[in-house]
DNA sequence: GCAACGCTTCGATTGCGATCGAAATGTTCA
DNA sequence: TGAACATTTCGATCGCAATCGAAGCGTTGC
């Protein structure tokens, strides 16, 4: 009885090495970084990271592309992000781990390769519950007709990819608040309008986002966000 | 900067021992089997199997219940088999990878925690998608009004839980048929109702299901499955 | 063409985890 | 209480993968 286990223990075992696992996590926001940042990140060599590097690649967790005299590594697909996602996920949800100190500004506001996620994300998520702009549950999430009119007000047309299609969201658990959040393509959406008006901006390095002054009105004000 | 990265790498080093793979992804049916099948089905000796079995139980990926003498383990969660079923999902995209051979009872029909998967699976969902009962798109899912009345006439209530939310589902992988089908709680509702109405049967070991003489009519007449 | 730089390949070392035999523990039933 | 059985603990062995120094490769720019 052929299994995918094998292929399965394969895959964890290239997530399993700390050095590879801080590479993926820092890739989690979808830019790329050059192989030597990641080395610095990572706290190995550049011949280790190398190394590393090449079998991520190899085996399609990254995908890499040659600039110049650097190469710059990025997560292969959406698909992996969403596994990672899955697994920090449970990382944090064990047992009696001891409370996992995270990073400040991490807690605050990051994104979550293509989503807000944080307090932040978790603070505009609950207004548009409370609102009656989303549904969300364990594993599923739905915009409202009202969140659809919504998002659309602010100039948002989620029906755009497929017009027979409604707009559709997904719930994320959040690894720091341990909270459900908005993902999906309406989540998405959220976070590409708030870079664009300047509402969050990327910290040089790091996966967290700065929330601007304009920012923190606008998901007060237009969202009715507690943050 | 702290990050969940290692504790990341833990969790994925505990996946990535090909006994412990395949255990898991023995127990992603949700059932609960004993250490010395478990051992049996890894191909290892049992004193072997009680090693990982208790480190899977520190880590709380599984949960174990003492019947008698012996010891009933699996998984500890959902959220447990979701992330395994994320990293199936990327384990069988790979790049060039060798075809996976998958026995083809388990290609056929089986379940996905609580879901229906394999080719049964995505027939299901197809029908439906083509039927206007469901749209899905890469991350979420959702029930038409259509989709609501027609399980409705089955029987099926998913207003339930919480009456405010309607009826939630989201797209699942099929790690065989490469395809996405129907989990979340609409996907799980169908799958317990075609076990209540003897439309499949669980085969005595493995996760693959058998598909009833009745099964076969009523996914064919009921939800115009071509199957 | 040559130097500078980023990155990769090679080779040798090291340490950790998987494995199983042997023995101990625990549970049920007579 | 004692026998039968499932499971766990202990101890020793073994193999593989991570690591880094050194050297090689490729690209860019002067």
């Amino acid at each position: 009885m052929p299994t995918i286990a094998p292929q399965l223990a394969e895959l964890a075992g290239l997530i399993a090495d700390p050095g590879r696992a801080r590479i993926l996590s820092r890739l989690m926001d979808g830019r790329a970084q050059t192989a030597s940042e990641l080395a610095l990140l990572a706290g190995i060599t550049p011949q280790t990271a190398s190394w590393h590097l090449s079998r991520l690649v190899q085996r399609a967790l990254l995908k890499v592309e040659r600039r110049g005299p650097r190469r710059l590594y990025q997560l292969a697909t959406p698909l992996v992000a969403q596994m990672l996602e899955g697994m920090m996920t449970v990382a944090v949800t064990g047992p009696s781990r001891p409370p996992p100190r995270i990073d400040d500004q991490m807690r605050r506001a990051r994104t979550c390769y293509d989503h807000l996620a944080g307090e932040l994300g978790v603070a505009v998520t609950d207004a548009m519950l409370e609102r009656g702009y989303l549904a969300l549950d364990q594993d599923a999430g739905e915009l409202t007709a009202a969140g659809v009119v919504f998002l659309g007000s602010l100039g948002l047309d989620l029906r755009s990819p497929a017009r027979r299609r409604r707009a559709l969201c997904r719930p994320c658990l959040d690894w720091s608040e341990r909270r459900r959040h908005l993902a999906g393509r309406a989540g998405a959406s959220i976070a590409d309008l708030a870079f664009q008006r300047d509402w969050i901006r990327r910290r040089p390095q790091g996966r967290s986002v700065e929330i601007t002054e304009a920012g923190l009105a606008a998901f007060r004000n237009l969202f009715g966000a507690r943050i």
